[in-house]
DNA sequence: AATTCTTGCCGCATTTAATGCGGATCACAG
DNA sequence: CTGTGATCCGCATTAAATGCGGCAAGAATT
């Protein structure tokens, strides 16, 4: 019984924690796989490749969406095409003064944050943004100076792209 | 006719090619943002949404599709839930002897590198990689340095997270 | 101004897929 | 050895996607 464990033994109760993410197995990992190359593929063909009925791989699916392992079934979709095509990193040393949970919420917010950061090194945190012109980039930073969040900054432009995918399991 | 504007004129092709991009809409750009937040939701359900009937849904997501505009249908999941705890940002300064194509050819094929971009700046290429523990961190720049691409490099380590998401029209 | 032509849509019929549920099997704990 | 829980299968049901004929609005052609 797991809260027996736990209530006997702190390191006991760790191995449950670990357990309960080892409850997701090579199965679980492959179907995830199969998904994030393709989320419209059929239960059925999903099972034909794992060797398992389609409710069964239903069920796992459920478990891992209800888990959070899956967090969303989404598209990709190509930032060029909607008119988004400048990609850039700012690098940010924070103004305290201005509130760090301030600066959170409205990174939170912003719908051209593709990524923030808190990260070792000189700077604070490490920013990328997709705006739709190389003006966008400057009323981002325009929008940090204003709330006063910034002690410092650096921009990097992306000039092209190798590869720039989410994450997949593999 | 396309083509005989294209034959008559090089700035009327500009104008077909841009009539060609603009050919997606409000709705288009619409259904793409109902389907990032959701890819389940039924043809139906969007229509409801848009005010078109799930026909017509349908074949514009197919179009959307086939255009390239919406790269393919994932599943967003969550690194930590599979193991891969380590998020870290390389700055690289290629060493150019060893072969640019081969450097991007190792990259894209790297099931760890999330992005590759060559940035402005003083770094050539900024690299996003995730991985299980540090010691993949080790590992990666290990293999760069190996295959002689490295010049010089910097590593940054995420320490926290304030957003991580994929590109999303909105 | 009249007429093709094209494009996008609707709505229904068909096909395909997802879902829900009862019963069987296996692993493990008591 | 027996009870308990978890997972699976397979089928019946429900829901969704797909395919197609026909219609209507707008653009191009004459």
């Amino acid at each position: 019984m797991r809260q027996e464990l736990h209530l006997q033994n702190i390191l006991l109760y760790d191995l449950c924690i670990a357990d309960y993410f080892a409850a997701m197995d090579e199965i679980d990992r492959k179907i995830a796989c199969l998904l994030a190359e393709d989320a419209r593929r059929s239960l059925a063909d999903i099972g034909g490749v794992v060797d398992l009925s389609p409710s069964a791989v239903n069920e796992r699916i459920r478990r891992l969406t209800a888990s959070g392992a899956i967090q969303r079934f989404t598209v990709e979709a190509d930032p060029v095409a909607f008119g988004q095509d400048v990609l850039a990193f700012v690098f940010v040393a924070l103004n305290y003064e201005a509130g760090e949970a301030a600066f959170k919420d409205f990174i939170a917010a912003c719908p051209n944050v593709l990524d923030c950061h808190h990260v070792t090194g000189g700077w604070s945190y490490l920013i990328k943004i997709r705006v739709a012109t190389l003006s966008g980039v400057e009323d981002f930073l325009q929008q940090l100076k204003e709330r006063r969040f910034l002690a410092r900054s650096e921009t990097m432009l992306a000039l092209s792209t190798v590869t720039e995918k989410p994450f997949k399991p593999f």
